[in-house]
DNA sequence: AAAGACACCTGGGAGC
DNA sequence: TGCTCCCAGGTGTCTT
């Protein structure tokens, strides 16, 4: 589900409905992420003010002043502000309630997500070897550029690490690569510097329209009934397969890469 | 060091 | 209706 600008629309949503608020309880009713979840240090924050809701990567982080909480929505997870009266259903695994009456609660069906605690402000290992994020000056035509050289792994995987830029999910890394011109199997190191230039700016392009328009089709993540939302921008490529695609006459492939699927089109991204 | 395979888990849809 | 199989927006860790 979350790719990094539903990541990032979780936690515009979130944030003023419960930053600043002193958080009264937090009830764990499965433990079971991908970690076990740390319940009895979690506990420690009850009756401390939420100073902040941060985000690294596709990580969130509930800042608190003697450490934070560390989330991540894996496959499957979201996050949603209710009134403390409405009651947990299937897969809603925590709840964080504060003094307003507003609860913070997570779901996650796969439980590929994380609930963990880091004590102080020390970068926990899981951000300590993360790439730059795509939307900062951090993230430099050069880096890209340089970092891309000797590289014979398949570009698409290449931009999807997050040790190189953190937040190219599946779907964006098929996007930009569409729109770049640039087959998805090509080997990063192969690619030319103007047709990895153009690649930079979309990737960052696409990333930036995406969390735009999260503001607008998630909204529901955060609505008292809320359920997920999906994004309807028109994608180009992802999830296409087998239709034709919109700049020529050739029809959407779908390959595994990385186990991965792969939609691209073999004529618009030839090379 | 770098690339690839695998692991974790549930639900939905296709096909029979 | 119900079974089996395949697929899904991520990423840490283990194996070559």
């Amino acid at each position: 589900m979350p790719e990094l600008p539903e990541v990032e629309t979780s936690r515009r949503g979130i944030s003023p409905h419960i930053k600043g608020q002193k958080l009264k309880s937090i009830t764990v009713r499965n433990i079971k992420l991908r970690w076990p979840v740390p319940v009895a240090a979690l506990k420690q924050c009850e009756g401390e003010v939420l100073n902040d809701v941060g985000r690294r990567g596709k990580y969130i982080q509930l800042r608190f002043s003697t450490g934070y909480m560390l989330l991540h929505l894996g496959m499957s997870g979201s996050l949603r502000i209710v009134d403390k009266s409405l009651s947990a259903e299937k897969h809603d695994h925590i709840d964080c309630e504060f003094d307003n009456g507003k609860v913070l609660r997570l779901n996650d069906p796969r439980r590929f997500g994380c609930w963990l605690w880091v004590e102080g402000f020390e970068e926990h290992k899981l951000l300590q070897k993360l790439g730059p994020e795509p939307l900062s000056g951090n993230f430099s035509e050069e880096y890209f550029y340089q970092a891309s050289r000797g590289k014979k792994q398949a570009v698409k995987q290449w931009i999807m690490d997050s040790h190189l830029v953190v937040g190219v999910g599946n779907i964006y890394a098929a996007e930009s690569l569409f729109k770049a011109g640039i087959n998805p199997k090509k080997p990063a190191g192969k690619i030319s510097k103007k047709r990895l230039m153009i690649l930079f700016s979309y990737i960052k392009e696409i990333l930036a329209a995406a969390i735009e328009q999260g503001g607008t089709t998630l909204k529901d993540f955060v609505g008292s009934d809320g359920k997920p939302g999906y994004f309807k921008q028109e994608l180009m490529v992802y999830g296409r397969e087998g239709e034709q695609c919109y700049r020529c006459d050739s029809t959407i492939k779908n390959i595994k890469l990385g186990q991965r699927s792969s939609f691209y089109c073999p004529k618009c991204q030839k090379n």
